[in-house]
DNA sequence: TTAAACCTACCGATTACTCGGTAATTTTAA
DNA sequence: TTAAAATTACCGAGTAATCGGTAGGTTTAA
């Protein structure tokens, strides 16, 4: 859990997946072909995984959705746990601009959540993909637990600081305790998120969450 | 998804567990050892439920743990499925007294529900197990599926309804949509649920929904 | 005495993964 | 430019393990 394990970049992600028990750091060749197929995998695989879960997927179906024996999705991701493992990768290079943009003001900061969400709604297949693998993640040994667990601990880590630097900038009321309101926005989100899953076509996510925050900007008096 | 499906007392258990293609209501012959059992098996198998989830649970294991062979558990409950449905009986009829009493006024029910939350904190076993349950039956064709949204529909309606009460009699800002919110209270439940079990021995589960709840009684205008 | 409470032995299906090979593609060198 | 060399991209046929469930019997308890 020490925080080394340093971002992979689309480059270095070929040694990644062999058993690299040495320090051979020889570069890897690539086809155009290969590179087409993979991304196919991976996304082929997120749709599995968006509906039966990592554990309860087959990998031998996910051959079959792009064409390809056991074997040869194995080729290019040599165990099943690899495949998760790019997946989550990937979603660790786009997300990198989640908070970032917004790190400053926690009005921004809330705002912006909101915007996250509505984009996320527009991409039904990540974001079931993701939500139900953290809810499964939470399973006893789990190949994505510590994912998800660094994950939400970095993302309350952030909105905290920002909670509280508009408490130390006496925006907003000095008892408010920075990490406990981070945990509760995560709480909400991923609990909408659920209930989002459980009934896609019923349930307003987007405005579920708009509700939550804009009751919470007028209780910080920031708004209203 | 008929509200039918009445609930089943422990009296009548025994016949949901055959087949019943007819109509025959045959007292079955129970001994005092075999309810015994039933109970390890079902206390075994939330254990086992709870650590690695439902589909990746094995009864198998489950019957180990109370030292029978598999097709010896498998007399008292004749498939995988019976046993989670089991589970999902008894709790039925435990909760049965959540919401009851606190029905009537909305600032009771909210504080209710703190409480509910305080005295599940200290049967950690059980709630990991239904949390667990309740994330995994997001999946696809998951036997627990029906069973979870049923519950969460009904906890929303009551919540909902004491709401609407409340703007009724004038108690609460007529604007308040009662759905969205009893929704949004659920949603803060099981989110909390989720980060505590990443992270049981840290996060503070009842603190985290105290301080939201009272957050939303001044809010509300009901407190403060 | 009669049904419940077990057990041993087995089965069929599924699944992640391996082995040993062939075809396709890319790089290198003449 | 082109042909050989090197490596990738596959596939068919296994394999070992797991798991839910069955058949058919014996023992135990009401």
């Amino acid at each position: 859990m020490e925080g080394g394990e340093k971002r992979r970049t689309e480059e270095t992600m070929a040694e990644f997946f062999e058993s690299n028990t040495g320090q051979d750091e020889k570069r890897r060749r690539r086809s155009r072909k290969g590179e087409a197929r993979r991304a196919e995998i991976l996304s082929a695989a997120m749709r599995r995984f968006a509906e039966d879960g990592y554990q309860n997927a087959a990998i031998g179906d996910v051959a079959r959705d792009v064409g390809l024996s056991l074997p040869g999705l194995l080729h290019h991701f040599p165990t099943k746990v690899d495949l998760l493992l790019a997946i989550l990768d990937k979603r660790d290079l786009e997300s990198e601009s989640f908070i970032g943009p917004y790190r400053s003001d926690l009005r921004g900061l809330l705002k912006g959540m909101v915007g996250v969400f509505r984009r996320n709604s527009e991409m039904i297949e990540v974001i079931r993909t993701f939500a139900i693998l953290n809810a499964e993640s939470l399973m006893k040994d789990h190949p994505a637990k510590a994912w998800f667990l660094d994950r939400a601990t970095q993302l309350q880590n952030d909105i905290a600081a920002t909670f509280e630097r508009a408490v130390a900038d006496g925006s907003i009321d000095g008892k408010i305790d920075g990490r406990a309101m981070a945990a509760e926005l995560i709480a909400v989100m991923d609990g909408l998120q659920m209930l989002w899953l459980r009934d896609p076509t019923r349930f307003d996510m987007v405005g579920g969450l708009e509700a939550y925050i804009s009751r919470l900007l007028v209780s910080l008096g920031l708004e209203g």
